[in-house]
DNA sequence: GTATGTATGTAATAATATAACATGTCAATA
DNA sequence: TATTGACATGTTATATTATTACATACATAC
């Protein structure tokens, strides 16, 4: 899928790069759209909830655990159990929206929706900032690898933690 | 760090590979006597809870979660409180002779403890083994692909769900 | 407008993990 | 050998994350 606003936007010219300075709004607002467009491409059902759980994962760049999700959605009046949050993102992690991120037990929105891909999260213990990177090479080399074990891969996750380029510095 | 028993052992000759046929009191009483030696080595204390909870951990291939470890050792008159088993994993997971499966939020020995080693862990999603490859050259991808954006990593966690050799075959 | 499937709300509970503090053990050494 | 200090274990309590089960509501197709 492709969008067609300018190139000039640093979050869509490098969408799995969250540590960049960018636009943050045109950034949210590009990933709901298209995130519109995919569910109604599927004919699933982006519901009220559900687009307010995207929304609320788009807010920023770090990985959200369901119960505080879930504090907001009570706060605007959605159900305050937690099934209504769990449900919300799996349904969004299904339909390739969210990703969740298992090292912090927490979700994160998926900066490209839609397109084909196999990402690799790189998460700042500095500053929590998680990153989607595209290393569609390094997922199949381990496919690979697990292919001559004879093993086979369904899906696999692939989360590093370290610094992130502003939290180096900050370091040094 | 090599050890000298005769080279056809295939826990020995593979140790990463669980799905493989082996001699597996061989493969946990080896694995022991190399952590005993390591950690010696080290001046850390491999004391009773510790070195039951390994012994625990190297009795199947499959990952355990704290309580069931906590369960086993609450019935051999160790402590029955979860910390007990917290602690213990912590520490063999610190010396590297246990990983943390995040995906099952279990754990799991050290098929090669000592070894400096950057293991994937392949979980299959039928019988629930999980076998640890050693993927260097994937992690070290990994590592190149998070540096050209910046990112230092300093641990990553490499999980893949799947089928086994014999239970791919079981499925056909 | 009724039936059917899907989505949401709610209550209850399960499963995983940690904080905080008390007690015990062991080895070095005054 | 008595003392100390560091580390290890035990125990209580609680926090955090996640699911099961069931009731209600909503949307769509017929």
């Amino acid at each position: 899928m492709t969008h067609s606003h300018s190139n000039d936007c640093p979050g869509c010219a490098a969408p799995d790069l969250a540590f960049a300075q960018h636009d943050h709004g045109h950034c949210t607002a590009d990933a709901l759209a298209r995130a519109d467009a995919l569910m109604a491409a599927k004919g699933a059902r982006l519901t009220p909830v559900r687009r307010r759980v995207l929304e609320i994962l788009l807010e920023t760049h770090r990985a959200m655990g369901a119960y505080d999700v879930l504090t907001r959605l009570a706060a605007e009046g959605f159900g305050n159990q937690p099934p209504v949050a769990y449900r919300a993102l799996d349904f969004l992690e299904d339909h390739g929206l969210a990703h969740r991120i298992r090292r912090l037990n927490a979700f994160t929105a998926c900066m490209h929706p839609g397109e084909a891909h196999a990402p690799a999260f790189l998460i700042c213990s500095r500053c929590n900032m998680v990153a989607e990177a595209p290393v569609a090479e390094v997922i199949t080399a381990l496919e690979q690898a697990a292919k001559n074990r004879g093993f086979q891969i369904e899906r696999s996750t692939l989360e590093a933690i370290g610094l992130c380029p502003t939290c180096q510095k900050a370091a040094a």
